[in-house]
DNA sequence: TCATTTTTACTGCTAAAGCAGTAAAATCAA
DNA sequence: TTGATTTTACTGCTTTAGCAGTAAAAATGA
């Protein structure tokens, strides 16, 4: 979770965001974008999303069983 | 989130599991194994983490800012 | 250095997620 | 078909995530 949270906060700085301008691009309030690239472990998995779509990351998920990689949200 | 949910029940049901014993295994109630399956949107994502763990499922990150895919969760 | 911006941290408050219990509907297996 | 298991769905209840507001700490930059 703490790897997530970092890539959050680099993809954010990349862009040139402060985490408040996130919140409002994601449609969250700041305290969700502070809690998230904290570590946070409970939050809404809604929430994530929003975020990852706002700095077009892709979540993917992959296991022995799965030939092909499969992404969860829709942003590439 | 539709595909995030088919593929947790695809491989809970290859893991030979009902839902009450991916819920016992993941440490959750049986309501929000329903819930993800059903592809519900608002559930935390440290729910979510636990049943992909019960279920060695890898959650990925990746962009195009980023060389290499990251793993958020532990389990492979 | 000093002022400004940003981040971290805390506060109640409100909305809602998660829970077990229950029961009907659906699925499965003999 | 029939009985047992599983899934779906709904019920209150309790816990808590998310919110804005505020302020201190940290970072930025002129």
């Amino acid at each position: 979770m703490d790897k997530l949270a970092k890539v959050i906060k680099n993809h954010r700085k990349k862009a040139g965001l402060t985490q408040k301008e996130l919140a409002d691009l994601s449609g969250l309030g700041k305290t969700v974008i502070f809690d998230i690239e904290k570590g946070k472990e409970t939050v809404q998995f809604n929430s994530l999303i929003k975020v990852l779509n706002a700095l077009n990351i892709s979540l993917n998920v992959s296991s022995k069983l799965m030939e092909n990689e499969v992404t969860i949200n829709e942003k590439s």
